[in-house]
DNA sequence: CATGCAGTTGGGAGCGCTCCCATAAAGCGC
DNA sequence: GCGCTTTATGGGAGCGCTCCCAACTGCATG
C-alpha cells in the first residue's frame, strides 16, 4: 500500500495524497476529504524510509546517554529526563533513538557523527547534562550537528536548555536566610557534577561562609559525612545540594537528637522521590524536568528545521515546594504520608 | 557523497561497492582493499534510508516501556534493562528507538504497529516485563509482528526471554533450608508482578506453609510492614523477594534486636544496588540483566531475519552470591563496605 | 472577449540504496 | 584449444516518497 494506490483508490493523483498527509494548504477540501477517508478506511501509513530518503529528514532525534547511565541511580535523573524527552517527541511526532557512547572518549563525537549524523539515522542530537565537558560538544559543533545541550554550556555558539541551578540555590538561601540561619552547611554529590556547583554558588551570594561537605555518589557516605558534620560543627541550617542526601541528614539529625525544623533547618534541591520527600516533611526547592525535555526537544527541532539561530538558550526557573523542614508553621498542607518517628 | 562516487573513485561499480558494504564474499580482495581503503579515506556512511527503503529493513528496533517507567524507581529494573538493551543493539549495529505507549489501553498494540511497523521505523519490537499481560501482545501477534517480551508468557506463539524466577526462588529456598530454617516469611511489592510470583511459587516448593506479605511499591510500607510482622510473627528467616526491600527488613531486625544471621537468616532477590546490598551484607539470588537483553536483542533479530520459528523461548539461570545474612562462617570475602552497627 | 492571477492538480525526476540478471573473466578437465 | 563451471563485475529497475514545474480551472479585470 503506498502513494499511488491510495491516490487511484480516491481517485487523484500520487502528489495530492501527498500534500494531504503533509498538511499543504493548496488542496481542495474535497480532495483533502476523500483523501482523508480512504487513507483513514485502508489504514495507510507513509514508509518512513521514503520519506527520509525524500526528504532528507528522518523525523528522529538522538538522545546521547552516558555508558553507565544506570549506575548514577542514587536519583531518578537519568530515568526521569529520558521518560521526559520520550514523551515530548512523541508530542512532536519524533521519533527518539536512544544513543550511548563513552562520552569521554577522545572520538566519541566522531563515532555518534558516522553512526548517526552521516548516515541520517538522525537529525539531531540532545546531549544530557553530564556528558557537556567533554569531547564531544566540540566536534558536534565543528561539524555543525544540530545539537542541544540539556545543560548550561559556556562554549560558544551551543544551544542549551537548563534549570536554573544558579537561582534555585539563591532561593534556597534566601528561605533559609527568612527563617534567621546564619550558618549553613551545603550537602552535595560532587563538585564535578556543574549543576550542583551552580546551586552552590547561588547559595554563596547570601551565605558566603557556607561550609560545603562533598560525599560523592553514596548514602552511605553522605550518611557518614553528614552524622560527622553535624555532631562537629552544629549549623543552623542545612541545603541538600542533591535532593538524595536529604534522608540521610534527617536520620543523622535524629540520631544526634537535633530537632528540625526547631534546631535547624533543612532545605532541599529536587524530589524526584516525592514519597521520600513527604515522608521525611521536605522543604524543597524543585526543577521541571518534563518541561525541560519539552523545551530541549522544541528548540532542536527548531534548530533542525533552521527556524532558531545558533547559541540560542532557555533557563527554566525553580519552585519552592514549602513543607515542614524550614518552618515550624507551614501553611501549605504536608503531602502525602505522616513524618515517621 | 553515495555509493556512486566511492564508485568512481575506487574504479569499480556501485555494485561492487554495496557488496563490500554489506559483506558478501563475492567479491575479489583487490578490489574489497581498494574499496575499503576509499571509503575510510573520504568517510563514507550508506544512507540509513536509502537503504531501508530498497532492503525493507529499517536495522532499527523498537523497546516499547510503559508511560510511567520512571516512577517505578523502587529499584532500577527499567534504568537497567534500558541501558543493557542499548548495549545489545549497538554489539548488533542497530539503532535502538524508545517507544512509549499506555500499554494497559485498548488500542495501544493498533497504535505502536501503525506508528512503528507500518511505517518501518521499526523491524521489530521488544516488549518489557511490564507491559505483559496486557493488551499488546495479542494484538501483535495477530499482525504478525517481530516481537520477543522480556518475561514469560503463556501466549502460544510468543517469543520470550527471562530469568528463571521460580528457579531463583527454589534456590533461595534451598540455601535457607540448609541453614536450617523452618518458619520462612517472603516479602515482596505486589502480587501483580509476575517474577515476584513465581519466585514465591519457587520458595514454596521447600516452603509451602512460607507467609507471604505484600506492601506494594514503597520503602515507607515495606518498613513498616516488615516491623509488623518480624514483631507479630519472628522467623526463622527472611525471603526478600525484590532486593529493594532487604534493607527494610534490616532496619526492621535492628530496631527489634533480631540479629542476623544468628537470630533470623536473610535472603534476597536482585541487588541491582550493590553498593546497598554490599553494605547490609546481603545473601542474594542475582539475575543477569545484560545478558537477558543481550539475549533478547539477538532472538528478535534471529525472528526478524526469519532464523528463528515463532514460540521459541529463552530463560536464564539465576547465581548465588554468598555473603553474610544467611550464615554466620561466610567464606567468600565480603564485596566492598562493611556492615553497619 | 482576451488577459491576468490565485487556487488546484498532475506527472517527471530524483533521493541512494538493493536486488536481479547479464556478462566478463578465470579455472579446469579432456 | 574447446566447452564447461565458478567467480567477479556492471548496470537496469525499482523501493515509495518529495520537490519542482507545467498545466488547467474558474473568476474578476481592463
Amino acid at each position: 500500500m503506498n502513494l499511488e494506490d491510495i491516490a487511484k483508490l480516491a481517485g487523484v493523483s500520487r502528489s495530492t495524497v501527498s500534500r494531504v498527509i503533509n498538511d499543504d494548504p493548496n488542496v481542495s477540501d474535497r480532495a483533502r476529504t476523500r483523501v482523508q477517508a480512504t487513507i483513514d478506511k485502508v489504514g495507510y501509513r507513509p514508509n518512513a524510509a521514503a520519506r527520509a530518503l525524500a526528504s532528507h529528514r528522518s523525523h528522529a532525534i538522538g538522545l546521547v546517554v552516558p555508558e553507565d547511565f544506570s549506575q548514577y541511580h542514587v536519583d531518578a535523573w537519568y530515568p526521569l529526563i529520558i521518560e521526559a524527552t520520550l514523551a515530548a517527541t512523541k508530542k512532536s511526532n519524533q521519533s527518539l533513538v536512544l544513543i550511548m557512547e563513552d562520552t569521554f572518549s577522545p572520538d566519541a563525537g566522531k563515532r555518534v557523527i558516522t553512526n548517526f549524523i552521516d548516515s541520517g539515522r538522525v537529525d539531531g542530537l540532545l546531549l544530557l547534562q553530564h556528558s557537556y565537558r567533554d569531547h564531544l560538544t566540540p566536534q558536534l559543533m565543528e561539524r555543525d550537528v544540530p545539537v542541544v545541550l540539556v545543560a548550561e554550556s559556556d562554549i560558544p555558539g551551543t544551544c542549551w536548555v537548563d534549570t536554573d541551578n544558579f537561582g534555585g540555590g539563591k532561593l534556597a538561601a534566601s528561605v533559609l536566610a527568612e527563617q534567621g540561619a546564619e550558618s549553613v552547611v551545603a550537602f552535595a554529590g560532587t563538585d564535578e557534577h556543574v549543576p550542583s556547583r551552580r546551586r552552590i554558588e547561588g547559595l554563596r551570594t547570601v551565605f558566603p561562609d557556607a561550609r560545603i561537605v562533598l560525599s560523592g555518589h553514596s548514602h552511605q557516605r553522605a550518611e557518614a559525612a553528614a552524622f560527622l558534620e553535624l555532631q562537629i560543627h552544629p549549623p543552623d541550617a542545612v541545603f541538600a545540594v542533591n535532593g538524595w542526601i536529604a534522608p540521610a541528614v534527617v536520620t543523622s539529625a535524629e540520631r544526634l537528637e537535633i530537632a528540625i525544623p526547631a534546631d535547624m533547618k533543612l532545605i532541599a534541591f529536587d524530589d524526584f522521590d516525592t514519597e521520600l520527600s513527604a515522608r521525611h516533611n521536605l522543604t524543597t526547592v524543585v526543577q521541571h524536568v518534563t518541561q525541560l525535555a519539552d523545551r530541549a526537544v522544541n528548540l532542536l527541532i527548531d534548530r533542525v528545521e533552521g527556524r532558531s539561530p545558533p547559541g540560542e538558550h532557555i533557563v527554566l526557573e525553580t519552585e519552592l515546594i514549602p513543607r515542614g523542614s524550614c518552618n515550624d508553621r507551614v501553611d501549605i498542607p504536608v503531602q502525602g504520608g505522616a513524618t515517621t518517628t
